[in-house]
RNA sequence: GGGCGCGUAGCUCAGCGGGAGAGCGCUCGCCUCACACGCGAGAGGUCGCUGGUUCGAACCCAGCCGCGCCCACCA
């Protein structure tokens, strides 16, 4: 089509230049288009076999193309008929039923009479299309409409033509619609169609392909287009006052995927492929959980509901550009094979083949199927298709069902249905409605549309932090393309490429090794980064990208380089620090394995800059599997409590506003905090003093995990702020309190919840009372 | 007409039976020798509405109100 509209602009047609010429220019674009997309994909980091490109034209696959038809054609599962056809005016050809989108219009219904044959008045019809009447050859009336009962078996006269209409009986008429009489036109509407050969009804063709009225109509109509003729058919019914009423009418009508031009249902002779038997085996496969599909809930239903009520397949297209049907013609002669026959004047068939046909071998074919190859024995069956859920039918069905009856094997075990990203406000993501935006431009900055706010240009974000972006805004469901999540994807980047200048500039040449410190913060760190292994491990093999994705950032952001990194400085900037260095490249490495799926180019990039030689490719690193034995949670309480008492130091000081390079004096009355003191004191900014003199001096207890901190008088504040303070806090745990009493007060939760769960009311209760304690002896 | 899904903090979205989360935005402090694409501390939700199940519901069930998608031969 593109090839087309650009033969429009130079002022000539694919029939105007030919079509060898005509292949040859779609040749043209389809390298210049191609070129595009392995530009795209390799900037943005996908590790592809760039070496091995395939496409469905080229000669390999055309011969695996051919060799399917004929293989189905033999085995009677493909065949030509005639039959009702989805016609696309706009590119004369036929569609299959999956290429058709329903449009919501606006039409008028008309009433016609037709007069019966006995002149003993007339039946009403209703009709939106009165021009098709030309070719109606019957009236249906459902069998239990007393209204009508006595006219079944007689006959009306067709207006305009003089056709004999004989009236007849048949469930798909709803009497409750329009006059309860229905004109039958086996010709021009799907359903009439199916009608009229339930009945044996003559099919009569007034619309030819071109989209004009045939000469099987009556002269004066012939050679008008559709909307013409039906000006002029209710002209000269309305002349005759056949016409007995009109009134609006909504409803929704097929339209061309393609073209956008409402369908015309014609009687054509093409190609179909026989859909029942293939689909059985396509239907097993995921019903006995062969290949699963995630998430599973709503697409295996889908996918299933659709195969069950599969209907035959159209697959010849009117078209040049295409896979063009293995099929000669020489008279009455029909010859069917993967190469030309031999013999005077056979004809080859001009039609091409549903681009959906050659795909649906995509699988196999790439890897040099029917020949039984290297390759095809090493990647076949595959593992994993990822898509979106609008070609579930067009072409994962279709892998399936033919994978399934031509190597016997599935294609794939896992199908991943990603979200399709909108644009900001909702609407699809499309050049002409100006919503659409190049992934490129988000990489090296460029032109941002107007829906995407602010105007300008989009920075130039990088790949990495693309491809996370994308991640984290997708989900089960379709979303807004969201820029923040780009943006946090950039931060993150930038975020891991500055911790990894703190670690690799000051750390000494050692192999990393999780063991070789030992201190709390080391176990912590360890244990913290194995379970963010486990957690992201999980994630990944359950197809939740935007959780890992997101489990990636909180775990680097807030617990590596938070607090790990803020804990081991002084370590790291000691003379001696082998082992604090050891730990810190294992905890890098393992970020850096884990997060490289996401983000490819810092990941690689930092990689290599770490100490050891002949490191290898981080690409082709093995993903890190987890010990458990790893796991410390003594070590995890010990730091959340640490974290917990830093935290409620720093709120203490932001609250009584003190100055934020000044120590705060503070005596630490709390127990559990041996490892953790000095880490206290050094990033709360708090001096410890040893004792307490008399309780005078203490202007403040901040209550802490296991005890309190008593502050002290010093420099960095002022006094009367801190008891305003302290009242605040005695009032919110009294509300804690009395929350948690009346909760254990209730005989019916202390009575029917779990054990673990009532034992940690206790426990909080319990905590909350002693730090109350604290607060107001 | 049938089927599926969504409505949670100002915005975009997680959570899907045991005390409401993230990023951005917002407020207050900070140029603290990896990073201001940063650091620290906070404010902000009757989890669409109404009933029900449960000791306990954003989470399960029913109905309603608002969106959206897919499938389908009512002229």
């Amino acid at each position: 089509r593109v090839v087309e509209k650009q033969l429009e602009a130079e002022g000539s047609s694919r029939e105007e230049i030919g079509r060898e010429a005509f292949v040859e220019r779609v040749w043209e674009w389809v390298q210049e288009y191609g070129d595009n997309i392995t530009r795209q994909f390799k900037e943005l980091g996908s590790s592809l076999d760039y070496e091995d490109e395939r496409f469905t034209m080229d000669d390999e696959y055309v011969r695996a193309v051919t060799k399917v038809f004929v293989h189905l054609y033999e085995k009677g599962l493909v065949y030509r008929d005639n039959y009702m056809v989805n016609w696309d005016p706009g590119l004369r050809t036929a569609i299959s039923d999956l290429e058709v989108e329903q449009r919501t219009v606006e039409d008028t219904l008309f009433m016609l009479d037709y007069p019966l044959e006995s002149g003993s008045g007339s039946v009403t019809i209703a009709t939106v299309r009165p021009e098709t009447m030309l070719a109606d050859t019957a009236i249906a009336v459902n069998p239990g409409d007393e209204r009508y009962s006595r006219l079944i078996g007689e006959a009306a006269v067709l207006p305009l033509v003089g056709r004999r209409l004989p009236i007849i009986a048949d469930d798909y008429v709803d009497p409750e619609f329009g006059t309860g009489a229905l004109k039958i036109t086996p010709g021009h509407d799907q359903s009439d169609f199916e009608i009229g050969r339930r009945h044996g009804l003559e099919e009569v063709t007034v619309i030819g392909e071109d989209g004009r009225i045939t000469d099987a109509a009556p002269e004066r109509f012939r050679g008008m287009e559709v909307d013409e003729a039906l000006k002029a058919v209710v002209a000269e019914l309305r002349e005759q006052g056949l016409i007995s009423g009109t009134q609006p009418y909504v409803h929704d009508v097929p339209h061309s995927h393609r073209s956008g031009r409402r369908v015309e249902p014609l009687i054509s002779l093409q190609w179909f492929c026989d859909m029942d038997k293939l689909a059985q085996p396509a239907i097993e496969v995921v019903r006995d959980g062969t290949i699963t599909f995630h998430p599973e809930k709503p697409w295996t239903g889908v996918y299933l509901n659709w195969l069950e009520n599969i209907r035959p397949w159209c697959i010849s297209r009117q078209l040049w550009w295409g896979h063009q049907l293995p099929v000669w013609y020489r008279g009455d002669e029909t010859y069917v094979g993967e190469t030309a026959p031999g013999g005077e004047g056979w004809e080859r068939d001009p039609d091409v083949l549903d681009t959906w046909f050659s795909s649906g071998l995509w699988p196999f074919a790439t890897l040099g199927w029917p020949k039984a190859t290297e390759e095809l024995r090493a990647f076949y069956s595959t593992d994993v298709l990822s898509t979106a859920r609008d070609i579930i039918f067009l072409w994962v069905a279709r892998m399936v069902m033919f994978g399934e009856e031509l190597t016997e094997h599935a294609p794939f075990t896992d199908v991943n249905i990603h979200s399709v990203i909108q644009a900001p406000d909702g609407r699809r993501m499309s050049k002409s409605l100006g919503t659409g935006i190049d992934p490129s431009d988000l990489v090296h900055g460029g032109p941002r549309p107007p829906v995407y706010e602010e105007g300008g240009e989009f920075p130039a974000y990088g790949a990495d932090a693309l491809r996370f972006g994308l991640l984290a805004m997708s989900s089960s469901q379709d979303v807004r393309f969201n820029e923040e999540r780009v943006k946090q994807g950039r931060d993150l980047a930038n975020k891991l490429w500055n911790a990894a200048r703190l670690i690799l500039l000051r750390v000494s040449d050692v192999e990393p090794d999780p063991g070789a410190g030992g201190t709390v913060e080391d176990r912590w760190i360890v244990s913290r980064i194995e379970r963010l292994t486990e957690r992201v491990t999980e994630l990944y093999d359950g197809f939740r990208f935007s959780a890992a994705a997101l489990e990636l950032y909180g775990g680097f952001w807030s617990e590596l380089a938070d607090w790990y990194l803020e804990l081991a400085k002084p370590r790291l900037y000691a003379e001696d620090n082998a082992e604090v260095s050891a730990v810190l490249l294992w905890s890098l490495e393992r970020i850096l394995r884990l997060l490289h799926p996401v983000m490819p180019f810092v990941t690689e990039e930092i990689w290599d800059l770490m100490p050891g030689d002949d490191r290898g490719l981080l690409a082709v690193a093995d993903f890190p599997a987890v010990d458990p034995a790893k796991f410390d949670a003594d070590a995890e309480l010990e730091l959340g409590r640490m974290i917990e008492a830093v935290t409620a130091l720093r709120r203490y000081r932001d609250e009584v506003g003190a100055r934020p390079s000044a120590s705060v004096r503070g005596h630490l009355a709390a127990d559990g905090y041996d490892a953790c003191r000095a880490h206290i004191a050094r990033l709360a900014r708090f001096e410890w003093v040893d004792e307490v003199s008399g309780d005078g001096d203490v202007l403040a207890t901040v209550p802490i995990p296991g005890g309190g901190v008593q502050v002290l008088p010093s420099e960095a504040f002022d006094a009367a702020e801190a008891e305003a303070r302290l009242e605040k806090k005695a009032a919110d745990l009294s509300k804690e309190i009395e929350r948690a009493e009346s909760k254990l007060a209730n005989e019916q939760f202390v009575a029917k919840a779990p054990a673990a769960v009532v034992e940690e009311e206790r426990r909080k209760l319990e905590e909350y009372r002693e730090a109350l304690q604290r607060l107001r002896p």
